[in-house]
DNA sequence: GTCTATACTGAGATAGAC
DNA sequence: GTCTATCTCAGTATAGAC
């Protein structure tokens, strides 16, 4: 049950070189090199680099759920588990210092290359966008909850342009406090509408 | 004097197919089917891919010193010319919407390719980080002039990424909004510190 | 289910005629 | 300065042996 087949493998392997390449720029000899296959012998789990696109897009969705499930669970407060998003930039520092956001960037490459799977990619970030909206609205912040949510992710995935750019890992801790005392004014100003209407 | 040369229109339509499509992606027949030229051609004027990503790094780095120096002229004082900043994000929303940002996604993409031309296409970055820390300087406000620039990059980073995602313009107006809020805020501060110390 | 060998394609790059 | 023809090479994909 727990054994990983090499369809596993190769989509494991997939999913950290287009991280780290770009989708494109990873050919099918990168990831064979990676898994310790033969490249023909690809074909046999995969019909084209497409399907195992599509395969990696499944599993980061798969690990998203489960991110922001374990979130639910370990956070009491709304406001904790938003700050369990902001949390991410700082525990994957090194790595968007130094290949930018993995759903960012992937969303990005697969505009430019107005590719097929791109609306697939597009779910990981609504995936974000739909679980924080849901967390602003039990915080109940004056503003609607959808715009807190798009201006965190926003603000969330303009850290990660600048952090990679720049490869500057401090601006990330930087940035990190600014948002952190943006959510806090959330929460006040939330608090404080509370407390008039009774 | 204003003739173009045929070397110019191949950058040009390089610059424009580079921002459209990726680097990586655009190959020399799409640009030679948009200047009309042969293949072949091509090396008369450049030896090299690389050598035309080059030339469309130096233009865009000339244009976005005239755009510098034009709203250095045109506005007065430096909340007015940061104003200029943010509103380049009105201005050409369609194509953020449509393609992202032409610095942004540059920078990512080689980035990603670990290309030898990373650190020019930076320096695209640096340009508006060290006029915008300038303006902020000039404003006097409390918080680290740089870190205000960077803060304010980052959040136009972030607005195009999402736009281009979600193919929404009218995000890009909602969080305009926020950052005109945000550089009033620093504004105000900066005044009453100013007649605090007086 | 994994391997080797190989066909096919498109991209970058060159040579030489005009 | 521009063209056609051609080369090389990497990348995707397939066939068939084991």
């Amino acid at each position: 049950m727990n054994e990983k087949t090499t369809r596993d493998h190769i989509v494991e392997a997939a999913d950290q070189l287009f991280y780290q390449q770009g989708y494109e720029h990873t050919s099918f000899a990168h990831i064979a090199d990676a898994v310790g296959i033969a490249r023909g012998n690809f074909y046999y789990h995969f019909k084209s680099k497409d399907e195992i696109l599509d395969a990696v897009i499944g599993v980061r969705l798969n690990n998203t759920r489960a991110m922001l499930d374990q979130w639910e669970r370990e956070g009491k407060q709304p406001a904790d588990r938003i700050r369990s998003f902001i949390k991410i930039l700082i525990a994957n520092r090194a790595y968007i210092k130094r290949h930018g956001c993995p759903v960012g960037t992937l969303c990005t490459e697969l505009a430019k290359l107005n590719h097929a799977s791109q609306a697939d990619a597009n779910k990981l970030f609504t995936l974000f966008r739909t679980w924080l909206r849901q967390q602003f609205t039990l915080l109940g912040c004056k503003t609607d909850a959808d715009t807190l949510a798009m201006h965190l992710l926003a603000r969330s995935q303009g850290v990660a342009t600048l952090a990679n750019a720049f490869h500057d890992e401090k601006f990330i801790k930087q940035e990190v406090k600014l948002m952190n005392d943006w959510l806090d004014s959330c929460t006040k100003s939330a608090a404080s509408a509370e407390n008039l209407s009774h």
